[in-house]
DNA sequence: AAATGTAAGTGCGTTAACGTACAGACGGCA
DNA sequence: TGCCGTCTGTACGTTAACGCACTTACATTT
């Protein structure tokens, strides 16, 4: 995914510790690059790191039926993936698939465990953290139920220009079918409603915001619910 | 809700906990009975006590667009409710609804975090109890999407009699209909092909399960998926 | 025995999304 | 320049579920 990237962007969670936890955390994370399609955890298997995204963001996908596939959530530099290992599980509970190319900062399972045992500010984050996430769960369970199709649709381009930190990011038609669990041609549909109403522009995968607010109307409430449990919970 | 209650049933959350442990929490507990339609939480509102259900059990709801409503979990005595207390926030996620009459043990939100501190072994449960909730609440998300409503009312009766403990409990069709996300007439015409295929029968409200064998092989597979991922993490 | 309220069944047109198939458009590579 | 793979658009019949209205069935109360 090519995302106009901005220099900087650091992870939220890590910036809100105190320095002094901060450091400690940092002096033992890896940098590393995110890959486009790269497959961080594969469901109830092993996780061996941690991520903390700083430009990169990452699909959380959960199937049935061996071929029914739905994003149920998505980490950028807001967030963690792998926190449920502060849960004393070290399995994966979804497919985990870099949507967005960029940096990361990365940390063995173990020392993250180590770490988390010796900063209280990060455990309360994180349980922090967590909460949201079932939260945004059930926001999704019933965002999938309810809301159309174009809603949706606009509702994830919103999610994925917070990430991106770019109005700009590629991402193909049978991608997005994938990930709201909808035919390709539902997106093509979807899409192309969302183009005639001028609020965004596309050409072979490379998706463009041309209008935030006139998205955020086309949108369910999801969005903004989601964003205002986080902002509330870990303010 | 009219069970047919099981006497001597105790939480499976309780049971699993050394002996001092559980003595110590059980001091903290007071026996109540939840009673039908009981509201114990509502979303966003502040938590004052988790309980462990014995007999009795609980839906949460979420809801979205002010009439949009769907369960995204079911509590009995496999679990607790009041949980996310240990992620730190005070605040219910759920709309917590008591679907089945029934005893229960109740705690106070600040002598739960008490004990909670006190013993190593409640946290290190009620933290995979917490991850088996994610992955249920995922699961809820894509067989929503994805599976029949009959399909879905078969998972969901079956779920059910593991938590009433018996094979007959109260639920009509306008409260199925709530709790699934659909229209009361498709409860009545998928309860009406289980009633045919002889799964089934009820009236007026009572149901009845006749053939749990033949209803789970109605249900899509989630239901065995959710166990699954319980004895897994909680074994 | 009648009245009332709740539970369940039926009917009918509507709709969003489905599966499948095919055609056009674009871009990189030979 | 022409080819090929990928991306997007269109078309058509199908389907599960929808909203709404009405009927039938049952149980409790008076």
């Amino acid at each position: 995914m090519t995302t106009t990237q901005v220099n900087q962007i650091t992870n939220r969670l890590l910036d809100a510790l105190p320095f002094k936890d901060r450091e400690q955390l940092l002096a033992n994370c890896e940098a590393i690059e995110l890959i486009f399609g790269e497959v961080l955890y594969r469901a109830n298997e092993p996780v061996l790191h941690v991520y903390f995204p700083t430009g990169g963001f990452i699909s959380l996908v959960t199937s049935v039926d061996s071929s029914a596939n739905l994003e149920v959530g998505l980490v950028g530099n807001e967030g963690i993936l792998g926190v449920s290992l502060m849960l004393g599980v070290n399995v994966a509970p979804f497919y985990s698939l870099v949507q967005g190319a960029g940096s990361a900062l990365r940390m063995t399972a173990s020392s993250f465990l180590y770490e988390l045992e010796r900063s209280p500010a990060l455990q309360l984050e994180l349980k922090h953290y967590l909460y949201i996430t079932m939260r945004q769960l059930a926001q999704t369970a019933i965002c999938t139920r309810y809301h159309l199709v174009e809603a949706r649709l606009a509702r994830w381009l919103l999610m994925t220009q917070d990430r991106a930190h770019s109005d700009r990011f590629h991402v193909t038609h049978v991608f997005l079918a994938y990930i709201l669990g909808v035919r390709r041609v539902g997106i093509t549909k979807a899409a192309n409603s969302l183009l005639k109403k001028k609020l965004i522009s596309y050409k072979r995968g490379d998706i463009t915001i041309l209008d935030r607010a006139g998205l955020e109307a086309a949108s369910c409430e999801c969005y903004r619910v989601d964003k205002e449990i986080y902002e509330r919970i870990l303010a």
